[in-house]
DNA sequence: TGATTTAGGAAATGATCGTTCCCTATATAG
DNA sequence: CTATATAGGGAACGATCATTTCCTAAATCA
C-alpha cells in the first residue's frame, strides 16, 4: 500500500496500477488488514500468532506469507492502514467544525470516545508498537515515532488555526501544548485498555484538558 | 511474598517471618525482581523468554520455577515491586515541597524525567501490562486497574491538599483534573518509548500541564 | 494454445517456547 | 546422626512458534 517516493505521477502510478500479471488476489486486502489491527491492538505483537492472524484475518498461513512476506510484514502494514484509516475519520470528526479550539475539543473528543468500551479495549495499534517493539525493533520504532509527530503536529497547526481565528490566545506555546494533548491522547488509550472508567469519566477528561489552552 | 489472608497477626507473621526450614534462599530477591522488571519493561511479556529471564535475574530456569512457579508469577511479583518501588520514590521526591501545587508538579516532573532518555526507552511496567495483557490476563487487568487507581486517588488527595493550603483554586474538579493528569503520566511513558524528545520537552509539558489547574 | 506468473492452501520443518524432572546442596527438627 | 524440607540447577519434554515447501488454481502474454 505505502510505496517508496519516486515522483508524484510514479507513485500514483504504482499504488494504483499494480502489474497484472498472475492469478489475481482474491481476498480483501483492507478487510484481512482491518482484521489483522483487531488481533494485534488486543494481543500485542508477539501475543499474536500466526495462527491467531490466520484465524482473524480468515487467511491460510500460506497466503499470509505470500501476501506479506512474514509476520512482521503483517504488522507493518497493519499500521499503515491504521494510520491512514484512524486520521481519515479523525478529520472528518472536526471538519464540520469552526475554530481551532473547537477542533481541538474534537480531537481530544475522537480519543476520549476510542478509550471507551469496546474500542477502548481492544486498544490502539500505535500505542502497542511503542510499548511492545520500540525498544527491539528500529523500523517500528521509528513507525511509531513518525506517528507522534504526525499527531503532535496535527494538533499544534489546529492550535495555531485557534490563534489565528482568536479562539484560543496568543500567549499559549503551540508546540509544547501540542506535545501534551499527545501524551494524554495516548494515555487515554492506555487507561482505557482496563477500562472501569466510564464515557462520562472520559468527558469529562476533555473538559479539563481544554484547560490547557488557557 | 504474597500470602493468603488468614487474619491480620497470622498474615504479618507469614510475610515478615518466613517458616526456617529446609536450604535458605540464597540469591537477592529484590535485586532479582528489579532486573526482571528491566526485562518486561524494555521488550513485554510475550517477548521475554524463560531464558532471557534467566540472563536478566541470573537464575537458572528451575531457579526460577521454584521461587515463582511461573513465567506469570514473576511478572506478577515483579509488577508488586515495582509499584512499591516507584511509589516510594515518588513520595520521597516530593515530600519536601510545601503545597498542593507544588506537590502537583512535583508528581508530573517525576513522571517527565522518567519518561526521558534510558528510563524513557525502557518504559513503564503499569503500561506494558495494560497495553500486553489487560485484554487475555484477568488477573492482570485488575492490578494494572488497581495502579491506575491508586495513581488517580494520589493525584487527587494532592489536589484536595492543594485546594485546602489555597494553592489550588476551589473551582477545579479534583477527581476529573486526577483522572487527566493520570492519562498524561501514562502517555508521557508511551511517547517515552521512542524518545525522540528532549528533556527540556518533556519538561515543557508539566508547564503546560499545570493550566489544568486553572 | 502453451508458457509464464502469481495466488491459495495443506503439510512438513526446525527452532524455540514454557514447563517439568531429577539430582544435589544446605538448612532445621528430633 | 537421621529424617525432613526447601533451594539450586542442568537436562529433557511436549507444545507451539514462525517459516518453508510443494502442489494446485487462475490469470496474462506470445
Amino acid at each position: 500500500m505505502i510505496v517508496p517516493y519516486i515522483g508524484a505521477m510514479n507513485t500514483i502510478e504504482l499504488a494504483s496500477n499494480p502489474p497484472k500479471r498472475g492469478r489475481p488476489r482474491t481476498f480483501d486486502m483492507d478487510a484481512a488488514l482491518d482484521r489483522a489491527i483487531v488481533a494485534f491492538s488486543e494481543r500485542g505483537y508477539h501475543g499474536t500468532s500466526i495462527a491467531d492472524l490466520s484465524d482473524a484475518m480468515e487467511l491460510t498461513t500460506g497466503s499470509i506469507y505470500k501476501a506479506f512476506g512474514d509476520k512482521r510484514g503483517v504488522l507493518l502494514e497493519a499500521f499503515a492502514r491504521y494510520r491512514k484509516v484512524r486520521r481519515g475519520l479523525l478529520v472528518t470528526a472536526i471538519e464540520h467544525m469552526q475554530t481551532g479550539r473547537e477542533k481541538i475539543r474534537g480531537v481530544l473528543a475522537f480519543y476520549a470516545e476510542a478509550a471507551c468500551g469496546g474500542s477502548g479495549q481492544r486498544g490502539c495499534l500505535v500505542v502497542a508498537m511503542a510499548t511492545e517493539l520500540a525498544a527491539t525493533d528500529a523500523l517500528a520504532a521509528r513507525d511509531v515515532d513518525e506517528a507522534h509527530a504526525s499527531n503532535e503536529g496535527f494538533l499544534r497547526e489546529l492550535i495555531l488555526l485557534g490563534q489565528r481565528d482568536g479562539s484560543i490566545g496568543p500567549g499559549i506555546d503551540a508546540a509544547s501544548t501540542a506535545r501534551a494533548m499527545l501524551c494524554l491522547q495516548q494515555g487515554m488509550r492506555v487507561v482505557g485498555k482496563t477500562s472501569s472508567r466510564s464515557r462520562e469519566d472520559m468527558g469529562r477528561i476533555v473538559d479539563v484538558a481544554m484547560g490547557m489552552l488557557g
